[in-house]
DNA sequence: TTTCGTGCCTGACGAAAGTCAAGGGCACCC
DNA sequence: GGGTGCCCTTGACTTTCGTCAGGCACGAAA
């Protein structure tokens, strides 16, 4: 279930409408798609044509729920994009327990490091919502990364970005207490700076609680503790009834 | 107190080491240096001659203890590389207190993420323990970058490594209770793979607690744990009795 | 010598997370 | 209607971590 036609073409051809119509989950394509793909942080900054000569043997994917993209150890040559639906990294702890590292959602890229440097995959990628994908295939990108100076310069300081957010992650997990963890999750989903909001999670909370790094049990006590704060949930929808107020207990807190 | 050759000469002019000769720290030298500092992720794969342009306007730097390299908000010109002692970068938390994001020791390097995107440092950086450094400069090594396609590359494969490191210390952060991480942390010091072994912290105990996230309270009880397990500890110097078998507990554990 | 600061350990206590177990609500399917 | 699986919540209990406080060893400064 591949898209035969360049992935980016920016007006589609007509025989490309046709396979398009393979990819109901689409939700954009031709210059929306490309825009949104030209925000991840690997591109940012990168012109349009560099970015179709990076993902010139690229192809789109469709796939369901617990579809296995690769395991640990596989040969890494491609890297993903989740432009709908959800893929989760996740590695087996000794134990035989899984152990969730990432979660990704649209629009965001993984698998860069092993393709780039490993050549093997560390880890496994299961689809946990039915996905579209693509596909990057190694020749044409690493073939223009080395051929244009710039581009690589550009994804470097893109790398580089996403490389403080883990760092900043990891300063969280040590220093904040998971509550806190879980209000600025909670917080960083709605762009309001006051009043109410309501926000919808991305993902069910047995994820959720594996992403702010505690056990589910302990996230429906968090969420009911944060209920005294003035956030209330039904379902994955969510209403902090004082932005500003909670925000301000989770930078005054301890 | 800085160096006036260039950083990486191989065979130090005449008036360089006397120079030299203020950089009493300076271990390796010439081509020792050149290889450590190949060593570094940011660099592997590189030529010498390529490594030698990155670093064109670059200087060698001398600090004592306590010294601030810069603060959280400083512009980001440069990035540095610890050759010798030891650096740490730190946030402020909101209530003030300090949180350690990461400590460098030799041979590793920072900054380059806040010099290539942002050109505006997020953290602080202090020296911890009388340290030398090299400041690489803006200005030749993006120079380089940009005139050397295959130098983006390179760099970025290694950024990509390093990036794995982070997620894995995420995953870590998340899933391995706290006494096993200072146990990893130990059995990572040591090559043996069975019997005993000893090894060095290669910081106090403050600063190691705060590199797996607990207080210091809490290291000093891991420890006193840890010596059920035949993990004997005087000063900063720690005798592992049995490194299999507590390689082993540490993948048995619940 | 005393004094002070530093680094480290330890005990007592409370808060909070993990674990185990049970159960409710809901969709789906015979 | 009843069965089943999934997601989530709640309670009881255990474990552990953080906090506060005290104390010891050591070296530097007064």
């Amino acid at each position: 279930m591949t898209c035969p036609c360049r992935v980016l073409c920016l007006v589609p051809k007509p025989e490309c409408s046709k396979a398009q119509g393979q990819l109901p989950r689409h939700r954009a394509t031709g210059p929306a798609l490309a825009k949104q793909v030209m925000a991840l942080p690997l591109f940012s900054g990168l012109d349009h044509d560099v970015l179709e000569r990076l993902m010139a043997d690229s192809t789109a994917l469709n796939l369901e729920r617990r579809s296995l993209l690769f395991s640990a150890g596989a040969p890494a040559d491609c890297f993903y994009i989740v432009l709908d639906g959800q893929v989760k990294l996740s590695a087996l702890t000794p134990d035989g327990r899984e152990s969730i590292v990432e979660v990704f959602t649209p629009v965001s890229s993984f698998g860069e490091a092993a393709m780039l440097s490993d050549s093997v995959f560390p880890l496994h990628a299961e689809v946990i919502e039915d996905a579209t994908l693509i596909r990057v295939g190694r020749r044409a990108f690493v073939a223009t990364l080395k051929s244009d100076p710039v581009v690589g310069y550009r994804m470097l300081a893109g790398m580089c970005r996403w490389h403080q957010r883990l760092a900043s992650e990891i300063h969280h997990l040590k220093q904040i207490p998971p509550w806190q963890r879980v209000a600025e999750f909670l917080l960083a989903l709605t762009d309001a700076h006051a009043g109410q909001a309501v926000v919808s999670l991305p993902f069910n909370k047995e994820i959720l609680a594996s992403r702010v790094g505690i056990r589910r049990e302990s996230l429906s006590r968090v969420l009911a503790r944060l209920r005294d704060m003035g956030v209330s949930t039904e379902g994955n929808s969510v209403r902090i009834d004082d932005v500003a107020s909670l925000r301000q207990r989770c930078n005054a807190a301890q």
